[in-house]
DNA sequence: AGAGAATCTTGACGATTGTCAAGAGATCGT
DNA sequence: ACGATCTCTTGACAATCGTCAAGATTCTCT
């Protein structure tokens, strides 16, 4: 067992130093297991999360977790923290490409049915990771980072809106994803409770209100 | 063992039916070990709420829990109904008397900072229960519900609010209560942080919202 | 090819979990 | 006061949990 690795497991965010050389190879391997710990955590929870379950959708053992994480909370802070470099970009494209107050907005609406449509297993992981940041002080500051680049990303996308309407947005940044947060985790409970109509129903509500307050 | 109690607790939501009178001491021991239940799940979390921790927190030992429930799940949810009755009624007593838009504004204001303060355990509670409904369909309605009834409880404060100033809400009540949950849940993660300004800066947000809206 | 390091598997450990059965204690009607 | 019923405790169970150590396997470099 590599002395050297140990340690850079103890410390839970300096990138390990290997004793020969591809730490690239050692880092894949973490982010491999740390997606099967997200596929997990999107399946059953943070409640019913094990690491044998974890082990069960990666290729290997359970044993193999604690040669790449020092314990089941390292692997977790892990996997949030890669977790959120896939939410920050997706409207990116259409913010971008957009031409019209209307291009955007449908396309913005568009892609935010879809992502709940396939998604919306991904999407209940970050709602039960923030709850549990409510009581794990070693979550908190990830979970406020990644609360921050949502934000961050849903303000990008109304500014662009207002622009295109040589309009002024009406509301600060907190209270603009706050809306947005919370209009979403209520039809994503809807959609998963198997109501139909959730994602229409959110598609129209925002529909009504973008133009309020841009 | 009483036959018809197990029915009873089998079937999760018919008031249980007593071999001799006492259907009241009953349903009052039941609440009582709900309370214990809640108690623990603000502490720790859903995650690592067992009934034995449960059972601590009461003054009684963890087989009598199985005697009152089910099993842990029954009583998780009865403990979840219970709690619902609790939140709603926060607000109706400066909605009811206030006799000003200012006097009412302050009034919410000082009564949301109150409960963050002196609740925040109870309110995280809430966070995490309506995160497992989405992985759990047993919380789903209960859930539902809960959050129903909070949606009307803010769309009474706004009506109030709006009706004055001769105002009409501008936005649907689940935009309104979208708005307010998610600006809460924000502040009550930087509250729980420990930042002392949590609170204030949740108060001048909405200061500065509500007369926007209505 | 062979030595040594890196990687992974296996199996075990102590602790904790939900559940339940057996029985002790308390309470009630008679 | 006695017997029946309700209430609660105790202790056990099988399962599962995180963790770790020992060893098998694979890889890498000379």
């Amino acid at each position: 067992m590599n002395q050297a690795l140990l340690k850079a497991k103890a410390g839970r965010d300096a990138p390990p130093r290997r004793g020969r050389l591809p730490v690239d190879k050692f880092n894949a391997r973490r982010v491999e297991l740390a997606e099967a710990a997200l596929a997990t955590l999107a399946d059953v929870g943070y409640a019913r999360t094990s690491l044998r379950e974890i082990a069960q959708k990666s290729e290997f053992t359970h044993g193999v977790l604690h040669y790449y994480f020092s314990d089941k909370f390292d692997l977790i802070c892990c996997s949030v923290r890669y977790y959120k470099a896939k939410c920050v970009t997706r409207y990116d494209q259409i913010t971008a490409t957009a031409r019209s107050r209307e291009e955007l907005l449908e396309g913005f609406l568009e892609k935010l049915g879809e992502t709940i449509r396939t998604e919306a297993h991904m999407h209940r992981l970050w709602y039960d990771l923030r709850a549990q940041a409510l009581f794990e002080s070693a979550f908190r500051d990830d979970v406020t980072a990644i609360d921050k680049s949502l934000e961050d990303m849903v303000w990008r996308i109304m500014s662009r809106y207002a622009a295109l309407g040589d309009k002024q947005i009406a509301v600060s940044p907190e209270a603009l994803y706050a809306l947005f947060d919370g209009l979403f985790q209520k039809y994503l409970l809807q959609h998963l409770s198997g109501d139909t109509d959730a994602i229409s129903a959110l598609q129209s509500e925002l529909r009504r209100l973008l133009p309020m307050i841009g």
